[in-house]
DNA sequence: GTCTATAATTCGATAGAC
DNA sequence: GTCTATCGAATTATAGAC
């Protein structure tokens, strides 16, 4: 407990990630150093070097594993146009409130990717988009929603959706059921035909 | 013309904060130098501080600048709470379209603001929230509108309007007016009693 | 696997010549 | 009002001891 040095390869490796997720999120990555990073790892900074090859793949490999979880992690469903977008609004809701921190550094610092890593993303996010816009297109041609432009109201719907995460606090007024409830019965309404 | 040295006052003034506008736009208040901006305006990096005392108060200034012009440029409208909403968000939609640069660092920056000038950032978001949250408060009580939680709404509605600047292009497959009257549209329904 | 030490750059900001 | 030069500190990343 007390040593200093030693082999901490497994603990070490998920510390590094988180340490680089908490102070990405809270300070943005161009103004933290690989030494603060070390510091809340409680490790020196050279030896964040065994786990990364450099300061750029650990914001690469945090926004890259976000997207392709967000990706993996639900699947439209199947039902009609209406049940899926209340999936889709419910299931946006608790995902961004669980992991303000991705969501965070995954809307903030696209713009710190090299270029072929902010293709990567770019793809991603751009998969995750359609997901929505297709949902919003079977309703149209159904006569479910009246959607006048379908890009447009699938930007609007996640720019609304993930606007969550500036004003939730847990512990505060609404229950996140609550919120859930509120923000559904607002995107039901603003397609509906 | 092609003098390199001399008085330039006048001029070099509003061309230090446009390229700190534009830099910090593009890269991120950390991630740019000053020397980054002397070299865009054409100056050496030492006769940036002849207008501004440090690097903080460039990106304070072009916030609390964006946020009061915000403030004054617009006044809620006597009216029918239906008829104010719809000049709020158009008059939102342009306003953020016609200014990309400034929005996305208002909205991005304020961690790099110091915690006095954050204070002040913050006390003037919120008079602009508070005044579209005033709207639909009179629109619930009327019965105009039906929203469930006034604050929600507030910033559900200016999540999804300021979204705008996220996808759209000039010159693009939708012109100005029709991407305002499309954001109006799903607006009024999602407050609609 | 971690440490210490350091190379090579870059940073914000200032001093003083012109 | 601008330039050159520079201070002092911080940066990323690497080398080599243990």
């Amino acid at each position: 407990m007390a040593r200093k040095q030693g082999s901490h390869a497994e603990t070490t490796g998920p510390k590094v990630r988180d340490a680089a997720l908490k102070l990405f999120a809270r300070h943005g990555f161009a103004a933290v150093s690989m030494r603060q990073i070390a510091k809340e790892v409680g490790v020196q900074a050279g030896a964040l070097y065994l786990y990364t090859p450099d300061k750029q793949s650990l914001l690469f490999e945090l926004m890259r594993d976000h997207m392709e979880h967000l990706l993996s992690h639900w699947q439209v469903p199947d039902g009609a146009p209406l049940e899926q977008l209340e999936a889709f609004c419910r299931h946006h809701i608790r995902y961004h409130l669980d992991r303000p921190e991705l969501v965070f550094i995954a809307y903030m610092e696209l713009r710190n990717l090299e270029p072929e890593n902010f293709a990567v993303i770019e793809t991603l996010r751009r998969q995750y988009e359609d997901r929505l816009q297709g949902i919003l297109q079977r309703g149209q041609q159904s006569g479910a929603f009246a959607v006048a432009d379908g890009k447009l109201a699938t930007m609007a719907i996640i720019a609304m959706l993930t606007g969550v995460n500036t004003w939730y606090r847990e512990g505060g007024r609404l229950a996140r059921a609550d919120v859930e409830g509120i923000y559904w019965d607002m995107v039901r309404k603003s397609v509906a035909a």
